[in-house]
DNA sequence: AAGTGACTCAACCGCGTAACC
DNA sequence: AGGTTACGCGGTTGAGTCACT
């Protein structure tokens, strides 16, 4: 326990960097790696502590790092991720290869958050925040058990970015990233890192599988033990949830979303064409049938839909989407595929984002 | 043009914890 | 096993910039 005192030092500058002292931390970085973040400071000729230093390499000079304006498509990872794993952005920045952690907070406070908010969004449980005119008979069972299901995502998705975090650093020295670029590796540690990477949806897919198949082959006996090492919920209530969980609704992407113009045009979605207006008129938000449990998505869509976009065509899943439609009522069937829409989005997020190979 | 309030984002602070001795 | 050090994370701050009056 106890605190670096690596700030404590006296003489240490303080406050926004030049580009001297930004020439010389990238220099001899690229040269040596960072090595020791406390010692570098002294190794470079830099009047900074090692803390500094690292928050500037990472989140700054970073090569890999990209600026500039979140595309309509980051903005709606960044909010169902956040859905899922709260405000863990170092795992949310994980699945958002190239922005920093430090970024995706910033932007999900200055904008994203008040956007929610103006909607009547509860940015921190994403769910509207008169919650119960959302609220029909069994469906806070639900919720309840998407946020359970979350709750062990997240567990995973923390493991992997920990996976992640590991590689870069194991990767960390110039020697390491010329093995890398020759591209042999030769190293075991270089091989583990590659398949890592490339693994990581497969294991993915097969663990949410598991899952459902486990809590759909109940098939509402109540056989099995299908409780997560986290669950608290009952068995019956995750039946209930899970039946055909995963199973792939044809895509609802009817519309299109011009891809050249995704930027500016759905930004003005989400802005309403004139102005405010659309992000205050809940009223017709309400007026269609929005589950509280998978508000998220819906919210996300509705923002684009209105021109006959729908956000889920990068998102949607591929032809091995199993159709489970139709069984249920007109309302049910909306936040059945609602739900599954959301989580498979959030897959195929997990899937699609993993990090590019680490550079350093 | 000047004043002012809102907004943005780089950087700092403090805590938790892994790693090391 | 317990103490110390170093690192990484999330929350917060404040200087710079922008927009409006």
């Amino acid at each position: 326990m106890g605190r670096s005192p690596c700030c404590d030092k006296v003489g240490l500058k303080k406050g926004p960097w030049t580009p001297e002292e930004d020439q010389k931390l990238l220099a001899y970085i690229e040269e040596h790696g960072h090595g020791s973040w406390r010692a570098l400071p002294a190794k470079a000729g830099l009047q900074r502590c090692g803390k500094s230093c690292r928050l500037r390499w990472t989140n700054y000079l970073r090569p890999d790092i990209k600026r500039g304006k979140f595309t309509l498509q980051e903005e709606q990872t960044i909010i169902q991720l956040h859905a899922l794993l709260g405000n863990r952005w170092s795992a949310i920045a994980t699945h958002l290869s190239k922005r920093t952690d430090n970024e995706i907070k910033n932007y999900w406070n200055t904008h994203l958050k008040k956007r929610l908010t103006k909607m009547g969004i509860d940015p921190v449980s994403h769910k509207p925040k008169n919650d119960t005119l959302f609220c029909r008979d069994g469906q806070s069972k639900s919720v309840a058990n998407l946020s359970h299901m979350a709750q062990w995502e997240s567990a995973r998705l923390e493991a992997e970015a920990r996976l992640v975090k590991q590689s870069r650093l194991r990767c960390s020295s110039p020697t390491e990233k010329m093995v890398r670029s020759v591209g042999e590796s030769s190293s075991a540690s270089n091989y583990k890192l590659t398949t890592h990477v490339s693994e990581a949806p497969d294991r993915c897919l097969d663990i949410l599988k598991a899952w459902n198949r486990v809590c759909g082959n109940k098939d509402g006996n109540g056989n099995g033990d299908s409780e997560s090492p986290t669950s608290t919920i009952s068995t019956t209530g995750l039946t209930e949830c899970s039946t055909n969980f995963f199973e792939l609704v044809a895509g609802n992407s009817s519309g299109s979303c011009d891809n050249e113009n995704i930027g500016e045009e759905c930004e003005e979605e989400w802005k309403g064409k004139d102005g405010n207006q659309k992000a205050n008129s809940i009223p017709d938000f309400k007026g269609i049938s929005v589950p509280s449990g998978n508000f998220v998505e819906s919210f996300t869509d509705l923002l684009l839909s209105s021109s006959g976009t729908s956000s889920h065509q990068n998102l949607q899943a591929d032809g091995d989407s199993n159709v489970a439609l139709g069984s249920s009522s007109v309302n049910n069937s909306c936040y059945d595929d609602n739900n599954k829409n959301y989580w498979n989005n959030i897959l195929d997020l997990v899937n699609s984002s993993l990090p590019d190979p680490p550079l350093f």
